[in-house]
RNA sequence: CGGGGUGUAGUACAACGGUAGUAUGCAUGCUUUGGGAGCAUGAGACCCGGGUUCAAUUCCCGGCACCCCGACCA
């Protein structure tokens, strides 16, 4: 990609007004632009971002069986009468079409999945079965803040899996926990697994929860073992016993990433989702519900992975792998042969399989070019310039060290393989 | 939804009861090119409604929007 095509303006001013951290790197960055409170539109960069991250959303998903669909964001109020929770979800997003019909905008999915599931699961053959989706939700929150962290329309990962059993259940639920924390591991943040409510349906749910001072849950979490509790729930202090070990229990603020559920026969038995088992008896069906927020990591991980000139993207999502920037000077001929060496070595590396964001533009200077490539934190940078040239190389850095080194410039492909 | 704060160029800010200035960005030209360069020229703004006043961007009231705290968060 070229630099001087890309649909993106970044800004040295920081706004007052925007005091979370993620949301004024991420707007003067270019990757995100505010519509207003808590909707936002993904811009290029931004969207590369969101799209890898769902990416290894979808394998981590599809490797536990889980089938993609995409069921709407229009839903019927029928659905909502039938389990009572169009009055009792109060984010519910609700409007009138023509003739009166009222509609709510999902904010998520059980009373969408479970009829439809209705019309494929009879037998006990049918199950287990676990659908997906990844699509915006729609919560008509009070008071959406924090940038991308409470959003009234973002993007969510919704599984929902169907089984014969509560044990059948309890196994899938613990298999959907490993890979909740295969997914955020890959995209460079720590979850810790938090015991929650677990609403009406079970004694609790767990939460993942990614320790940092600008989160809105506090957790207590033990020092010694991996157990941690929201402390909505927990029947202690901070500072007391752990239950599980016995060492201290220490409390902190953390981003709620993940959030899944055991719903048992709550939705089944509204909807009658049911199946005949190898005796020919009727049975609810027991169902489990994961939801995972794929722009809340990436406001997460801006949140926690940056410094003072900007975000530090681990690898795995970040927008672009390499950022090349050509530095010209006034020897027009030098510059072509600055511009020729880059386009190739730029070629080359995107044959090697990386993707490259060039920096082509002739009349930035380079002091503009390293203030955006600081601030949009792509893991690698490539410098091609006069200087660089004359001892045919390329400088080298890595956006989260110090250093930066001259790599010769038919070895550059070798050293960013390692 | 309760409390507080803020609304002025694309963005970030300033001033002012008599229609507004700086920075940056943008356009054009020349110069410049290793850490957000220089000079010149140009385009570009007072959230909406009402009140007070000879006169309101400025003061008052209401609305709306945004930010922060709290409540809320299947």
């Amino acid at each position: 990609m070229l630099q001087s095509k890309l649909f993106y303006k970044t800004s040295k001013d920081i706004s007052l007004e925007e005091k979370s951290v993620n949301a004024q790197l991420l707007i003067r960055a270019g990757f995100v632009d505010k519509l207003m409170a808590g909707v936002y539109t993904f811009l290029p960069l931004g969207l590369r971002v969101l799209e890898k991250i769902k990416k290894i959303i979808r394998e981590e998903m599809n490797a536990i069986g889980g089938q993609e669909i995409l069921m709407p964001a229009l839903t019927p109020k029928e659905n909502w009468t039938t389990t009572g929770r169009w009055d009792s979800i109060d984010v519910l997003f609700k409007l009138k079409g023509s003739g009166g019909k009222e509609y709510a905008l999902g904010s998520t999915h059980e009373e969408i999945v479970t009829p439809l599931a209705k019309k494929i699961i009879n037998s006990y053959k049918d199950l287990p079965l676990a659908v997906y989706q990844i699509q915006d939700k729609f919560r008509d929150e009070p008071r959406a803040k924090s940038g991308l962290l409470r959003g009234r329309e973002f993007s969510m990962k919704d599984l929902y899996s169907f089984h014969a059993d509560l044990a059948d259940l309890d196994q899938y639920y613990e298999k959907a926990k490993e890979a909740y924390l295969k997914i955020f591991k890959r995209c460079g943040i720590e979850a810790i697994v938090v015991e929650a409510s677990g609403g009406t349906f079970s004694k609790y749910s767990h939460e993942f929860q990614v320790l940092t001072e600008s989160g809105e849950d506090i957790i207590f979490y033990c020092e010694k073992c991996s157990y941690a509790q929201n402390k909505e729930i927990a029947g202690y202090k901070a500072g007391d016993k752990c239950p599980k070990c016995g060492g201290k229990m220490l409390e902190g603020k953390a981003i709620e990433v993940g959030n899944i559920f055991k719903l048992k026969n709550k939705f089944s038995e509204a909807f009658d989702l049911n199946f005949l088992d190898k005796d020919g008896k009727k049975n609810l069906v027991m169902m489990g519900c994961y939801g995972i927020g794929p722009s809340r990591i990436l406001g997460t991980v801006a949140e926690i992975s940056h410094d003072e000139n900007g975000i530090i993207w681990p690898v795995e999502i970040a927008p672009f792998d390499v950022h090349l920037l050509a530095l010209f000077g006034k020897d027009s001929k030098v510059n072509e042969k600055i511009n020729k060496e880059s386009s190739r070595l730029q070629e080359s590396l995107q044959k090697a399989g990386f993707e490259v964001l060039y920096d082509d533009r002739e009349s930035v200077s380079a002091g503009v070019k390293f203030g955006e490539s600081d601030l949009f934190g792509i893991p690698t940078r490539l410098v091609i310039s006069e200087k660089t040239l004359a001892k045919d190389s390329v400088e080298l850095k890595i956006r989260a060290g110090n250093e930066a080194e001259l790599v010769k410039l038919n070895k550059i492909e070798k050293e960013l393989g390692k």
